[in-house]
DNA sequence: CCAAAAGTGTTAGTGATACACCCATGT
DNA sequence: ACATGGGTGTATCACTAACACTTTTGG
């Protein structure tokens, strides 16, 4: 049994366990398909917010970092993997569960539609697809935590290589100027697409084509991180 | 008392209350001062690593926002207010207490040098200034925190106006250039600075002069969001 | 030879950088 | 009158934006 000093000390140490919050990682996970922007959403089977869309998510265990947990959960609700992850923002707002207090650490994910076809097939019922443009009411706070992740995807897709994650390993330019594209939801110029694209050193042309069949075959190319 | 399926509803919907972590705020507060960039420190009285060096924080209460609780942490620990504050990261290793199992969500915050003044005068003993360039051993994972924290101080100065919260309400063109040259420690062109600030036309110039005494006197100006 | 997407250069404008001298004040 | 920081303009370079035609393929 643990003396009354270390009792004393832990007490000052840290909160009594009933006044600890619960701790989930959410994860806002994107893809691109049919021309949208598109994000994987979770119909709940439990309370609170039953039956009410919500992204994937739960809670942080002991023993594993955050960014473990994201990919644990992914795994777990929607049979997604081998995605990029990166954390967002942590919500901790004492409302934003009706229930108790749930401080929730928010990822934001992408898989190209490659991945995402193996999903479709594994899980049908419970978890789909849901263009940005048009979402149902979701749980929580999460539409905040939605409008957030667009944002930010937005933001990073001008000043960093993300963009790439949402393609397979082989892609041609103009698939690659479809995703920015759709993703910031206005129309590039080709010619100063590929002239800014090519400056960044960042893609390797491959020796083979994209024969799509009834058009000029295009250059496939893949993406090579600091050349 | 609780119903045998209430208590197996709450048990699906969250950990006992014992597999919980805790939750901090940890805030890394910059000022600049004799021409340095400089944090706040606290030196522990408490175990783990006890009389070490470590950035202020604590646990997050019960009713309280994220950004409530670092307010109040830092107004606890150092008397400091009015700062500017904004999350950081949130850092979850389970390592990352030697102890026990603790999140922490990582803020940094901004205070300008007449604030800083205030906050010497009621806490000296426990708490200091400390140049980054400079640091002693920090506790915990504080290096990392800390680390990150000046990273993105300086991507942010470049495109957003953290810069101004260094300062006072009126100050001259020379004094924000310091700011700059400090922070990104680097020096710069005062033509070219003082072009690119104004042209933000974020800047009211005020029908003020600061008299420092022995030389022309600089005109004053303050900072307007979005003139 | 037609339809459809792939591929390619030039010009104009805008923002970033480099650079040197006169001005206003207190002593 | 001098020492010191305050204040100003111009030329070059790099990046962004606008814009139209030729090429390659399958049918």
């Amino acid at each position: 049994m643990k003396s009354l000093k270390t009792l004393l000390e832990e007490q000052a140490y840290r909160p009594a366990p009933d006044e600890r919050p619960s701790v989930t990682v959410d994860i806002v996970l994107f893809t691109i398909s049919e021309g949208e922007l598109k994000l994987l959403l979770i119909k709940r089977r439990d309370e609170p917010f039953k039956a009410m869309w919500a992204i994937p998510g739960g809670f942080v265990r002991k023993g594993e970092t955050l960014d473990q947990a994201a990919l644990r959960e992914l795994r777990e609700e929607t049979n997604v993997s081998g995605v990029y992850l990166e954390q967002l923002y942590t919500f901790g707002d004492p409302e934003r569960d009706p229930r108790t207090w749930v401080i929730t650490v928010a990822y934001f994910a992408l898989v190209n539609s490659v991945n995402l076809q193996i999903k479709a097939e594994t899980d049908a019922i419970d978890a789909s697809w849901h263009s940005i443009n048009n979402l149902p009411t979701l749980a929580f706070d999460h539409r905040k935590i939605v409008d957030y992740a667009v944002w930010r995807l937005r933001n990073k897709l001008e000043y960093t290589t993300v963009g790439f994650q949402l393609l397979p390993e082989k892609f041609t330019l103009t698939e690659l100027q479809r995703v920015y594209e759709i993703i910031l939801d206005k129309t590039l110029d080709k010619r100063n697409f590929r002239k800014k694209i090519l400056s960044l050193s960042i893609l390797k042309e491959l020796n083979e084509t994209k024969m799509d069949g009834i058009h000029r075959p295009a250059k496939l190319y893949t993406f090579v991180e600091k050349l």
